[in-house]
DNA sequence: TGACATTTGATACGTCGTACGCATACATGC
DNA sequence: GCATGTATGCGTACGACGTATCAAATGTCA
């Protein structure tokens, strides 16, 4: 570089050296959005191919990452001088990943996950999830194609979290209890799973494939017809689906009358209480009130039963 | 308090609060005669049911007394601010008069019903099924509180539909597997029913309670603990939602792409294909397609699976 | 410099459940 | 008979929802 003499910088990159000192001061944090070309251009009294070039110097730096209809943002670790102004980095390595939707997609997937493990599935509207992401309801079609397919991909993302042991424990009790209660564990992280999709139709989801996938590996040479290793595998999630809607709706009955009291929960309540109290149920209204939610309790019930009657089935008992 | 936004109270809320600050103030003391409905209405320049209204949260509140003929009267220990204003207590069940409501609310029932049957539980809208009833969406609730309570009520009068025997069949084995078909071909004939309620929480709706009832009763005299009694009772309901559940859905996929075959639906098989031939799942994508819709063969395998396990719980074999 | 493909967000449309207010008819007590 | 509170039927309108449409703004490239 030959520029040591008295030639003054071109505007270029006296104006990309500014922003370059902003930034590294922190002035401008990573995230923040850098004036786009065109109000660079008027601010500057430059032309715009001047502004580009700003822009370009930076990004090929490292500092700033460009979108096309989006603008121009301080790229993440910019801050850190780690590497010597005016290095530039191989252009090649600035599309290097995946087509960067992929990541906004995640993150809006997650929130949306968010706000459905805290308030619920109702909770989650287009323009709810839109607000908490800071950006317009329209904005989030650009990831998604609509509600129906955020919720599925929501279900697919959770049940990502469940990874199943590659052999898998010796037998197959031990295999079907664990992919059921796996299947469990997460309902009960995600009390709106349930809602989400369907158990039986794993189809589209493919975390969900991998579950049934899996288990029927479990069910392999058994000597069992297809039809029933069908069944059986679609039965497992199926049982975990009912027990699970219970413990949602039982939740939202709770945060509800939580957070009122007025109205339509407590007039169920009256009613069913009076209908108790005319003596058509007897039994029932026998029943001691802790029991019937004890829901983990029912789920343990529900599957060992069905597990001791494959056994049978099997000829194992 | 209720200023989070700028609308103003409605006119009858107005009125009310302006007789609370009076009676509360002492200006209108215990005993005292309230303004008659029609003076209200008139005095206020509305109409007679908006002058009901204001004399009906009064009375909601403790505020007031009101008795036909005779006149609204401040009640006594009305001044005591002992309750925080806007805080009705007793909504008072309201029971509907036998004679008219009953035939009516019947018919408004069994046209709901009618509808989901042809066209799914998303066809019954309130609109849609006052259009149905010749009338406004409005009339509706005069026979019903909410649409809520509509979708409840449905489901208490199909459950209507099924009778159990008194005595049953002899064994525990044939009475259960009794009420669990029963249900399933409630569940067949109505498709959006698992859809309308839980059945884990029959509360509310009488004639599921009479079946939980049955099996209580079913299961009585086996020797077993309260807690699994209860249990059983609430898993055999539940077996039955599961499998109707994925029915519905089944049956709505392809009444939609019946009518249309664009977009979702279709894109949606593309994706199942796409991903059964990504050769991550080999077990999978060999099934047999039919089978997997066999869900009436799908339900006989989950209860047959289930009883089999309840006998060996019983020590039976 | 201007044409381009993208991304965005504001506006708006058609649904939904239902709160509100009105008019009218009815039942009850003085 | 008369005034009282109540019940019924219904038209209007509000706010929330999912999302179609479209102009404006963006970085890029000829």
């Amino acid at each position: 570089m030959t520029s040591s003499t008295q030639r003054p910088d071109p505007p270029y990159r006296r104006i990309a050296a500014e922003f370059r000192t902003r930034i590294l001061a922190g002035d401008l944090r990573p995230g923040d959005r850098v004036p786009s070309i065109r109000q660079i251009a008027q601010r500057w009294g430059v032309a715009v191919a001047t502004a580009t070039k700003v822009v370009a110097v930076l990004r090929d730096e490292g500092l700033v990452e460009a979108k096309v209809g989006a603008g121009t943002v301080v790229s993440a670790r910019a801050s850190r001088k780690e590497r010597p102004a005016g290095q530039a980095v191989p252009p090649a390595a600035r599309q290097a990943g995946v087509p960067k939707g992929s990541l906004n997609r995640r993150h809006v997937l997650r929130t949306a996950i968010a706000i459905a493990d805290a308030e619920g599935l109702g909770a989650v509207s287009m323009r709810r999830l839109a607000a908490e992401l800071g950006t317009g309801p329209m904005s989030l079609y650009r990831h998604v194609t609509g509600k129906d397919e955020l919720v599925t991909q929501m279900a697919d993302e959770v049940f990502g979290e469940a990874e199943l042991p590659v052999p898998g424990p010796e037998g197959w009790r031990a295999k079907l209890e664990l992919v059921a209660r796996r299947q469990w564990e997460l309902s009960r992280r995600h009390l709106w799973l349930p809602r989400a999709v369907s158990f039986t139709r794993p189809l589209l989801v493919p975390n969900m494939m991998a579950h049934t996938e899996w288990t029927l590996r479990a069910l392999d040479g058994l000597g069992l017809p297809v039809e029933t290793r069908i069944r059986e595998a679609l039965t497992l999630p199926a049982l975990v689906h009912t027990v699970a809607l219970s413990v949602a709706e039982e939740a939202e009955a709770e945060q509800e009358t939580g957070v009122t009291l007025d109205g339509w929960r407590l007039l169920q309540r009256r009613r069913a209480d009076e209908l108790l109290s005319t003596g058509r149920f007897p039994l029932l209204a026998a029943l001691p009130g802790e029991t019937v939610s004890d829901l983990d309790g029912m789920f343990d019930h529900i599957l060992a039963r069905h597990l001791d009657g494959f056994a049978v089935m099997l000829g194992e008992r």
